[in-house]
Formats: structure tokens, sequence, C-alpha cells
DNA sequence: AGCACGCCGACT
DNA sequence: GTCGGCGTGCTC
């Protein structure tokens, strides 16, 4: 370690600005091998320990006593030179302390001690055995299968080799005792891991031509090791999976690392599965419902090099990985990937600014890509639009039918579920077929439609959806509009405007009714509370043991139920008027998933999807599985409108125990930015104050400002500004100021 | 964030 | 004459 200076610059774990810069500290001889740049240190400060970091080495100024360093955390450092920079960035980008960042990207979570060590099995056989002798060494099939797999996947754990082998644990522990497998506490040495693509089970699949184009595209970059970005862009089916686990292969050839991000619900054991059979060892999982000790393994076997293939949610994007060579982001507009509290930062950025450090290769992977990452395709952009066209089964994608709730009405039917839905689960229910009933999450917020004409009020300035208040008026939480809720339609005159929103509850209660032969079972949050249910419910309907599944969104993804042949969505208008300028990209993205979850066996699939807005954009292009006519009508819409990719948002939410209180530090907060802007360069506009659509959460009322801005820098200089000025309120009037930069949802 | 220092009112 | 209120400011 190039030390410039006796004293160490040490950044102490403080939230605040004022403190938010380095400190100097002498380094005692007991501590001088280990306190090197990245290590987590004890120091004095204004008359308490604290935690420090370690970001370089230096003098400072002549005026300052410096103290001496107290103690040294961890005998290694815990963070690199790339992620002090990848610190940095994030301090000024999301408008947060260095140490805050710091202590993301080094997620003490992972810090936990008190890891056991993990027993990894390797077979005692050389590995050139063929299957027949396998066979007749190990005596009977499962044996010899789980002999033959772990002779493919070395240093598994007995409980992963059984699952890879589809074995019992016992049959395992049979071999052991054979001794044909050995046990091992030891941590597997940098030199067992080296790359050795001839030792994995699962052979590389055939690619199509689209996969081979993409492929060789992505290849040609890594190889590079120049920074590039890649949206690949392919239905559901169309092998993306493969795609990545060649392109990771590639970046392991090439001596470097790579990163793969799914969302939450999509790092499946079928997933990690996937890339253990290709990858074996060299695959580390981090996912936040890891217990605590295999969290901190994995995280200890990255950092030493052990484990090159790192696959995880969100947080995985912080892999403490010496040279990355490849990011990949499955379904990368899924709205999981930005953090919802505290640091908001979103993952596919802080990949990009990685890869951009490290100079590697990002592969932005999605059936309905982002508008934000599409629009980055056009000509002359910054990245690279790959397309796979075709399902690799060759199968079709379902037809979708969309059925007019408002015929419904007008024809006497004022149900949940239309007559056309009624008759095409009976057919399915007497063809011993499978339902899925999608409802999307009960709107957080309450809006008003009008039955007759689907009319739902919306801003005028803003194209928001107007929430409905307790005190009977329809607000714009983006700039405050109000009306008072119409008795009578606005535009057709009918005297039919209704609350809208029913409940998973609600709809098992009228399928019932409906179906009273069927066995319905539903998922959503309450009825999956118990720990376990949650798989219990997939596991019995993927049995067959019932013949409709009720449920929300977390029914839409990564699932496969062959026998399902008609998705029925109950209402689309629920994710179209969310108040929030996403709510049609939303519509369209669940439509289309939720879409793909029918005829996935044998069987051909159908899809219904019930809505009171047949004709809009959305839904059409849903329905008709085209992803470009959904971009092509939205685009104008933003630009219009003013909102992102054409700009840059930012929300600054205020909370308080009172709600005058808030309500006046929101006002009195426009002002201040207004007397900012004044004299900073124009390009920024203010909407609000306005009650946040989540108007009171755990007893402190919210309200908000949403910032407009056409450059990114500015909005953040601005914002800057605006909050070291503030800090004086904050602290007396114990007033709560959240900055979300590019919030993806703002209830 | 804490903790000290500091400059004003009620008490042994 | 001292104890303690919490406003301001610094922390290598």
């Amino acid at each position: 370690m190039n030390k410039i200076g006796p004293f160490a610059e040490v950044i102490v774990a403080l939230n605040t600005r004022r403190t938010d810069r380095v400190f100097h500290y002498a380094v005692p001889d007991e501590f001088q091998d280990q306190v090197t740049i990245g290590s987590r240190v004890i120091v004095p400060f204004g008359g308490r320990r604290l935690t420090g970091y370690v970001t370089g080495f230096g003098y400072p100024d002549s005026t300052v006593k410096v103290k001496e360093i107290a103690g040294v955390i961890d005998a290694e450092p815990v963070f690199t030179t790339e992620l002090l920079e990848l610190a940095r960035w994030m301090a000024e980008n999301y408008i947060c302390s260095t140490a805050e960042a710091l202590q993301r990207i080094i997620s003490p979570r992972f810090l936990v001690k008190g890891s056991r060590e993990v027993k990894r099995v390797y077979s005692a056989l050389p590995k050139d055995k063929s299957t027949e002798e396998l066979s007749s060494i190990a005596g009977n099939s499962k044996q010899s299968a789980a002999l033959k797999r772990a002779l493919a996947c070395p240093g598994l754990t007995r409980k992963e080799l059984a699952a890879a082998a589809e074995v019992s644990t016992s049959v395992v522990n049979a071999l052991i005792k054979k001794g044909l497998l050995t046990v091992s506490a030891m941590k597997i040495s940098r030199h067992a891991v080296q790359v050795d693509l001839d030792n994995v089970e699962t052979k590389k699949l055939t690619l199509n031509a689209d996969q081979e184009n993409a492929l060789a595209q992505a290849a040609g970059a890594i190889r590079r090791g120049a920074f590039k970005t890649f949206l690949l862009h392919g239905v559901t089916g169309s092998g993306k999976t493969e795609v990545y686990l060649q392109a990771i292969a590639v970046a392991l050839e090439e001596g470097r690392q790579a990163v793969t991000l799914v969302p939450e619900i999509a790092l499946t054991p079928q997933m990690i599965e996937l890339f253990r059979a290709r990858f074996g060892a060299q695959v580390a999982v981090l996912h936040s419902a890891l217990p605590g000790g295999e969290r901190y393994d994995e995280w200890q076997r990255i950092k030493e090099g052990g484990a090159p293939v790192v696959l995880g949610t969100r947080s995985a994007v912080f892999a403490p990985l010496t040279r990355p060579g490849l990011f990949v982001i499955d379904e990368e507009h899924e709205s999981s990937y930005k953090q919802d509290d505290h640091l908001r930062y979103h993952a596919r950025e802080i990949a990009l600014k990685r890869a951009q450090l490290a100079g590697a290769t990002v592969l932005l992977g999605s059936a309905t890509p982002s508008l934000e990452s599409r629009i980055k395709t056009a000509v002359g952009g910054p990245y690279q639009l790959l397309k796979l066209n075709d399902r690799v089964d060759g199968r079709p994608l379902p037809p979708v039918r969309v059925v007019d709730l408002r015929r419904e009405v007008k024809e006497g039917n004022g149900g949940i579920f239309s007559r056309t839905l009624i008759a095409s689960i009976n057919r399915r229910l007497e063809s011993q077929e499978q339902v899925l009933l999608f409802l999307n999450r009960r709107g957080f917020s309450t809006f008003v439609i009008c039955r007759e004409c689907g009319l739902v009020l919306k801003c005028p300035r803003c194209d928001i959806s107007l929430t409905y208040h307790r005190d009977g008026r329809l607000r714009c939480h983006y700039c405050n509009h109000q009306v008072r809720s119409p008795e009578l339609c606005p535009k057709c005159g009918a005297h039919n405007i209704r609350l809208f929103g029913a409940g998973t509850q609600k709809v098992e209660a009228e399928a019932v009714q409906f179906f009273p032969g069927a066995r319905i079972l539903r998922m959503d949050s309450d009825s999956t509370a118990r720990k376990g249910s949650h798989t219990q419910i997939i596991n019995a309907f993927q049995k067959r043991q019932a013949d409709i599944l009720i449920g929300t969104q977390m029914i839409a993804k990564g699932l496969d139920f062959p026998g399902v042949t008609l998705v029925g969505v109950i209402n689309a208008d629920t994710a179209l008027h969310m108040p929030d300028f996403r709510a049609a990209e939303r519509t369209f993205q669940l439509l289309t998933q939720v879409a793909g979850r029918a005829g996935r066996g044998s069987l051909p699939g159908e899809v219904l999807i019930q809505t009171y807005n047949p004709e809009h954009y959305s839904i059409v292009a849903a329905a008709a599985h085209d992803c470009d006519r959904f971009f092509l009508s939205e685009m104008p819409v933003r630009r219009s409108l003013g909102y992102p990719p054409f700009s840059h948002l930012a929300r600054l939410l205020f909370t308080h125990e009172d709600e005058e209180v808030v309500k006046r530090s929101a006002a009195l907060a426009k002002d201040t930015l207004k007397k900012i802007l004044s004299s900073e360069a124009q390009g920024i506009s203010i909407l609000g104050p306005a009650p946040a659509a989540l108007s009171k959460i755990k007893d402190r009322y919210r309200w908000q400002l949403v910032l407009k801005a056409s450059r990114r820098n500015l909005l953040r200089d601005v914002i800057k500004e605006f909050l070291s000025g503030l800090e004086r309120e904050r602290a007396v009037f114990k007033l709560a100021v959240n900055v979300d930069i590019n919030p993806q949802g703002m209830l």
C-alpha cells in the first residue's frame, strides 16, 4: 500500500454534512501492518470512540493536534479503492455522507461474524472416471448420480449436492461413509477454484441466431475490457439466461468476475441451481434472506477471490470483487432494484458506475425494458440494443382478449366477474385445466371511476390520477391541485361514479359463489403472513390440488404453472390509475408479465384482461404483445409533460408528527428553493407542496415537493444548497427530510 | 450525532 | 454564590 504520509485519513461513521470529510490520525506501531486503505478502525472523536474508515494517507493542516487510532476492527481491509471511489460518487449523487455510502457498500449485514465453518464435500476419486465406472464403484444409481455431480461441482455443501443430484442427504452421507466423498471444512483456496470449464456438469446450450449474435457482441466488449452497456430485449422464454451464462463464462476466461442481479422474487432455488450447475462452487449467492453466518461466508469468499460468479438481489451490486468484468441485470425494468428507504440508490445505476470505474460490460435484460433504458439505445445513444425475437421453444405467445367492463355495467352486470370471464373459467374447469386470477395489489390510494365511461379524473397539469381524500376532495399529490369529487361524470353525465378497489378476499368470496365446485386458493400478503405458507400455496397449486389461484403481484413473476391455461386479470385499472407518472408503463409491464404465465405447458393458453379503459394504449399494446407500440405511445406523453426520461425528478419528503408543522415547513422549503433558483441557472420547476399519496404513516404526516430538472447535476446542486441551509431547522423542529433522486414510486 | 462550552434564571 | 436550563459549535 502506497502511503504518502504517516497519518491515516479517516472518515468517521457519522451521517452529517459537517463531518463528511477526512480526519487525520497517527498510526501506532502496533497497528502499522494492519492499517491500510479500506481498513475499519476505532478512533477517538470529540470525546468518544467511533468507527472510522481509512481512505488514504497524508498530512493534516499543521495547526491541528492529531490523535492516535485506538484499534483496528477487521484483520483485512473491507473495501477496495474502486468501492471507495463508488462511495464518493454515491455521496455526491444521492446526496448523503461518504460514510453512509461506505456503510451501505460494506453493508454491516455482511460483516456480522459468528459464522460457523461450512463443511464442503469433494469427491475422493479422480475426475476422469466414466459413468459406468462410477456406477460400478458406487453400487446404486442414486449414489452414482450424486458422485457424478460431486465430481462435476466440487465444493458444494451436503445439502447443495443432494439438491443438485436430486437425491436425499442420506445418499450423500452414505457416500461419505464409504469414503468416496471427503468432507472439508477448509475454505476453498484460490487455486482450487481456477476456472475449469470442462469440469462443469451442464454443457452450454446451443444458441439460436439472435442469441449467438447477442453473445458475440457482449463477448467482444468483455474481451476489449472497456466500459460498454447492452440492452438485451427478448420476450419471456427467448433464452436471455443462456446468453447471460455464456457471457459470464467469457468474463471468467478473461480472468475477471461477474455479478448477476435478479429481482427479489426471481432469486428462486431453481435460479440458484441453474448457476451452480454451470459454475459449481465458483458461485456465491448474496441474498438478504440468507442466514447471517452464510452471508458473511459468501461475502468473505467473494473478497478472497474464491467466488468469481456472484448471483444476488439489489445489494449484491456491491459485491467486493477485485476485477469485475461483467454486470448482468435481469429484468432491468423492475422497481425492486431501487432501494426504497434511507439511501435510495438504484442498483442499475450503481452497476453502470462500477462498470465504468472497472472497465466492465453491462448487460441489461428485459422483456419489457424501462423507457429510461430503451431511449438510450437510440442511434448515437450510449447503449446498444440486442434483440431476441423468438421464443426458444418456438411456441407462440398466448392470445389476449380485452373485456370491456363498461359494457358489462350497461348490461346490468356490476359484479367483479364479467360474463366472458365466467364462461372461460367454466370451460377450463370442465376440461380440468387450471386458472390464475390476477388482481393488482389493492391501490394504496383510492381513486374514483365512472363505471359508465371509465373516466378517472386526472390533474390537468401533471396528468396524474387524482386521489380521493376523506374530506370528499380529489387531490393531485404532485402539485396539490384540488377539486370536489363530482356527483355526475363530467364526461358522460352518468350518475355512476364510484370509489374503486376490490380486495382479494372479495374476489375470493365472489369466486366461491360463481364456481361452487371449484377448489380455490388465495395468495396475498394476508394469507402468506405465516412463514412458508407462500411456498405451500404454490406447491399445492403446482400439484394441481386446486383449480383456481387468486393472487396479487406475487403470482405474476417467475412462477411456472404448466397446468394453467387461463390467466384472468380482474381489473387492469388499479395499476393504470396509480397516482404516478409511470402508471401506464407499470401497467404494460405487469400485463405483459401476467400474460406470460398462460400456456407454459403443452396446452395452449389464453389471457383475459378486464378493464374500464379497453382503448388505453398500455392495454392495447400489452394485448398485442407489442413493446414498440407502447414505447411509441408513451414517449410523447412523457415528453410533453417533461417527465423522465426527458427530465430528472427529485422528491423531497417532509415528515412530522404535527400536520401543521410539515405543511408549513414544506411551504417554507418551497420559498427557500425559489430563492436559490432565482440566483442559479433556470431549468428547474417545483411542484407542490402536496400531501404524499400516503399522507400519514406511523403517526407522522407526510408532505412533499417534487422537483423537475433538465439536468441531474443542477438538481443535485440545488438540493445540496437547500439542505445545508436547512440543517438548523431540521434539528430544532425534529423535522425529517428525505431526498429521493429519480424516485420510482411516490407513495 | 454527541458532548463541551457558555451565558442566563431559581435555588441551598 | 452555585446548580442547571439547553442554544451554538466543534470534533483530527
